[in-house]
RNA sequence: GGCGGCAUAGCCAAAUGGUAAGGCAGCAGCCUGCAAAGCUGUGUAUUCCCGGUUCAAGUCCGGGUGCCGCCUCCA
């Protein structure tokens, strides 16, 4: 079985064959730093941040770039409204998104760069494009004729003639004036609203169009060609469409080979929206006391071409299992003596995750076979026919499975206080004297403190509730 | 108007045309001083509806219904 992926482009599963043997050149489409990121861009992260470890897992050196888009009109707009300068809107959700991805452990990029940073190298590309005559000027701003681009409409599958101009209504006609609606800019011109954001530069003052930079600066950290981009389904058309023309018309080689688009995000089966009251940051969520990989379990678990339906149900079904691992871990760690060594089980148990996940990341059929897992050695333990060697290949596939999902992990070693240990084994000494009413007013004040003990056969287990 | 996606148990969610995974919740039992954890059993699932192809359809085809996405700057 190989890898295989849905490629956009051809709108059908092929097999992963990267430009070089060995490695990935990965650009994904990062966040404009106006605001707190919500948990439907972060759908698209996680989605972003499992290929990346999978592809990892399957012994490819990945070369990952994300941007940060830090120019764009509703930045602009942000800035205006609160009477701030660009730099400060910008780094303050910098960091905070910095701070939400590590929050949901997902890996960082090699390189985040921020177009802000690359105005010289989007002159650039706007130039090569002005040298072949696929721009023209228009009041100053220099458009994209789209007409010069026969591939125009490859990965959206649209045609260009059937679309309606304004279908989504968003069309702001006083923004436009392109000969054609449809032509985007690559440069525009400062107008007052712009205020202070503006770079003087040989193709005027102004400031770039949107689209040019993911292709100035997958270029230039990737080269002209490279493997795979990625982003929500929402950027097929018309950003990854536009990106495609300038940068295959620029260079003539094609850009990226591969395309893997994540669907949306519901809550509780609806679309997020501020007025439904169903919109959530990532800080909205841990702030209810929701633990993060409960979090990253939800945006990871469904296919990521499936709608995926964040519900609370689902995150409290979440925790449960990410509990039920760290238990099966816990109990792994207090087993001795002779037994099975569990090689054979291990690496079943790691052929079925590794099939299921050649197949388009398929992770519910990979996170099905570590589940399988669990109950098989479960039971065995129970049986007491697993040795402390085995107990230890299983924990070292869960950490091996854990570089893909990053929901694998122990829980968090907070050493358990003396006093609250000092307690659980007052309580042992109870017990072992028949003082059960002690025994059980001890293990009910530890609950309320927030810690749960567990009697096992190795003396008391004391856990965070 | 154009293009596309989705519909599987109470909830989440898989399934090269071949007995409908897995998780969570629930119920019963085992274990336990009692619990917890674990194990076992437990859901007769009209796979949205109606047709069709086939020895065989959740899957393929046609037609409905419902929800959703994109069609100029949303992941």
């Amino acid at each position: 079985m190989t890898l295989r992926f849905f490629n956009t482009l051809s709108r059908s599963k092929e097999s992963f064959v990267p430009r070089e043997e060995g490695k990935v050149g990965l650009y994904t489409c990062g966040p404009t730093i106006y605001n707190f990121a919500h948990i439907g861009n972060f759908r698209a992260y996680v989605f972003e941040d499992l290929l990346k470890r999978y592809l990892q897992f399957r012994g490819y050196a990945v070369h990952h770039i994300m941007n940060l888009t830090d120019v764009e009109d509703k930045l602009i707009r942000t800035c205006r409204e609160k009477n701030e300068s660009l730099k400060t809107v910008t780094a303050r959700y910098a960091q905070a998104f910095f701070e939400d991805i590590a929050t949901l452990g997902i890996v960082p990029a090699d390189r985040y760069p921020a177009a802000t940073d690359h105005i010289d190298e989007m002159i650039e590309l706007i130039k090569v494009l002005r040298d072949k005559g696929h721009t023209y000027e228009s009041n100053g701003s220099i458009y994209f004729r789209l007409s010069t681009f026969p591939g125009y409409g490859k990965l959206s599958h649209m045609d260009m003639d059937q679309l309606q101009q304004g279908g989504s209504g968003r069309v702001d006609s006083d923004e436009y004036e392109a000969e054609n609606a449809r032509d985007f800019a690559l440069w525009k011109a400062w107008d007052e609203d712009d205020g202070e954001v503006f770079w003087e530069t040989e193709l005027g003052k102004g400031r770039p169009g949107w689209h040019i930079e993911c292709s100035a600066m997958s270029m230039k950290y990737l080269g002209k060609s490279f493997d795979v981009h990625c982003g929500g389904v929402d950027n097929v058309f018309p950003h990854h469409e536009n990106e495609i023309a300038q940068s295959e018309c620029a260079t003539g080689e094609m850009f990226s080979k591969y395309w893997l688009h994540c669907a949306h995000l519901v809550v509780e089966g609806k679309k997020m929206s501020k007025s439904l009251g169903n919109f959530y940051t990532l800080r909205d969520l841990t702030e209810k006391g929701i633990e993060p990989l409960a979090i990253r379990w939800v945006l990871l678990a469904t296919h990521y071409r499936q709608p995926n339906n964040f519900a609370f149900d689902a995150v409290e079904a979440a925790k449960q299992s990410l509990y039920r691992i760290r238990d099966f871990r816990m109990r792994l760690q207090d087993v001795r003596g002779a037994g099975d060594d569990l090689g054979e089980r291990c690496a079943e148990c790691e052929a079925a995750f590794v099939e299921a996940m050649d197949d388009d990341l398929n992770i519910s059929g990979g996170l099905a076979a570590v589940f399988d897992f669990i109950r098989d050695i479960n039971r065995r333990v129970d049986e007491g026919t697993v040795s402390e060697a085995g107990a230890q290949c299983a924990i070292a596939l869960l950490d091996r499975l854990d570089q893909v999902t990053g929901v694998f992990s122990p829980p968090q070693a907070d050493e358990v206080p003396a006093e609250i240990m000092e307690q659980a084994l007052e309580r042992q000494r109870a017990r072992r004297n028949k003082d059960f009413a002690t025994a059980d007013a001890i293990r009910k004040r530890l609950e309320a403190d927030g810690w749960i003990i567990e009697d096992t056969s190795e003396g008391p287990r004391v856990k965070r509730a």
